[in-house]
DNA sequence: GGTGTGGAACTGGTCTGACCAATTGTCAAC
DNA sequence: GTTGACAATTGGTCAGACCAGTTCCACACC
């Protein structure tokens, strides 16, 4: 094992579990088992077992086995999130729908940030426009830019847990985000959709600032459907 | 240690980083410290910083240290869930937050359920009643079946991003809504919204499922804010 | 006094091997 | 066919060791 032997491991389980996910055998391989099946030392594999567990993947029941969950009643987005992280079988349509998420969440978060966003709200706001230009002008990948400003607004919601949401939500989507900021000319409408944005939520008129987010989210996604993965 | 030393070691380092979090030493001791200080192996302590790691709340640089992260912004709504399920410092804040982010998610969802339910999705929402029903008669708190129907409503809506964030969120809320349904008689008027609910998105009548949605959490929320933690 | 620099101590990452206790499966006895 | 006892299996926990970079401090040098 030439590369970094953690991730291999992680990716190994990750794809051992989905193997199992379609196959009636809801138990997976004892811990010893899979550390001799993917070459790692059973400390390893635990460790990897123990986030998979607490991401609600499996469920380990002690002198009995390892056991498969059902991942879309059960597990959390951020099994989705390590999926991302870890490049492993992405299917488009979580992209699809972890954009549509991020849509309800961010209109309805507008909606409570023109009621509450405070000054320095703003003018966080106003800054990840700037960085998000001059990152426009040095030619660099506007996915991480984009994602401060939109990340900024949802934080004027007040409410943390819509922004940790969100968070995953951006996570699991940035090799596509990436793709999509790869397209030429998305940059320029962008700034411009941002500005007006924040000029709504400056004078606190919520069904324009949602009204704008929701044409900004239109917009891109006629672009949207059509990167390959 | 008599009890679950796993459980306790978890609370333990929790509470350890909520309280460095405070502090601006943003650097936590090392591995063989918090072991010692614990009362548990470096093996114990390594699992559940490895879980802290996936849900974003530490991180750990190789050869260097353990670095508390934003949680705000970084954190994964999963560590909330975490502080639930081990009982460590939940706020009353974060319940609320929990609460609204609910609400937005699900009516959102209604909204689209209305649309994309299937025969299945309604005969699963009934046995959900129906259960709810049961579990009334006999007496039992009606937490995990108000919980179980409406995640069949956010299922009809066809987006496991959707359901898994829901699924976090009703496992973050899980013992006040216990409280909630020790309350006397929260359970009668549940089960006629369920039934109104259920009609409305039958004649995939998507305006007024959301009425309907919103209505049976405005009723709730007047009872909620009274629950002491 | 200020500035490099070498080396020791420290740190997270990994592995081996061992023991525990309850579950699970097997097989003999009835 | 049922039951009961034994042996293998399994996840949970621990101790101890080694590795390879990072950190930091004391010491020599300017």
């Amino acid at each position: 094992m030439t590369g970094d032997s953690r991730q291999d491991l992680v990716k190994a389980l990750l794809a051992h579990v989905d193997r199992a996910r379609e196959t009636p055998a809801i138990r997976l391989p004892g811990e010893r088992d899979l550390a001799t099946t993917y070459g790692a030392s059973r400390t390893a594999v635990r460790e990897v077992l123990g986030v998979f567990e607490a991401l609600r993947l499996i469920e380990r029941r002690p002198r009995s086995g390892i056991y498969i969950r059902d991942q879309d009643t059960d597990a959390s987005i951020d099994a989705l999130v390590l999926r991302e992280t870890f490049a492993v079988s992405r299917s488009a349509d979580a992209y699809e729908q972890a954009q549509e998420a991020r849509v309800i969440l961010e209109v309805e978060a507008a909606r409570l940030a023109a009621e509450r966003r405070t000054a320095r709200d703003l003018n966080l706001m106003q800054a990840a426009i700037d960085a998000f230009r001059i990152s426009a002008n040095e030619g660099r990948n506007l996915a991480d830019d984009d994602e401060a400003f939109h990340l900024a607004l949802i934080s004027a919601a007040k409410n943390p847990v819509l922004s940790r949401i969100a968070k995953s939500l951006y996570l699991m989507t940035r090799s596509i985000r990436v793709a999509y900021f790869d397209i030429p000319g998305t940059s320029k409408g962008s700034i411009a959709e941002h500005e007006q944005i924040l000029t709504a939520l400056k004078s606190k008129d919520s069904a324009r600032s949602v009204n704008l987010l929701r044409g900004h989210y239109r917009r891109s996604s006629a672009l949207w459907r059509k990167i390959k993965i």
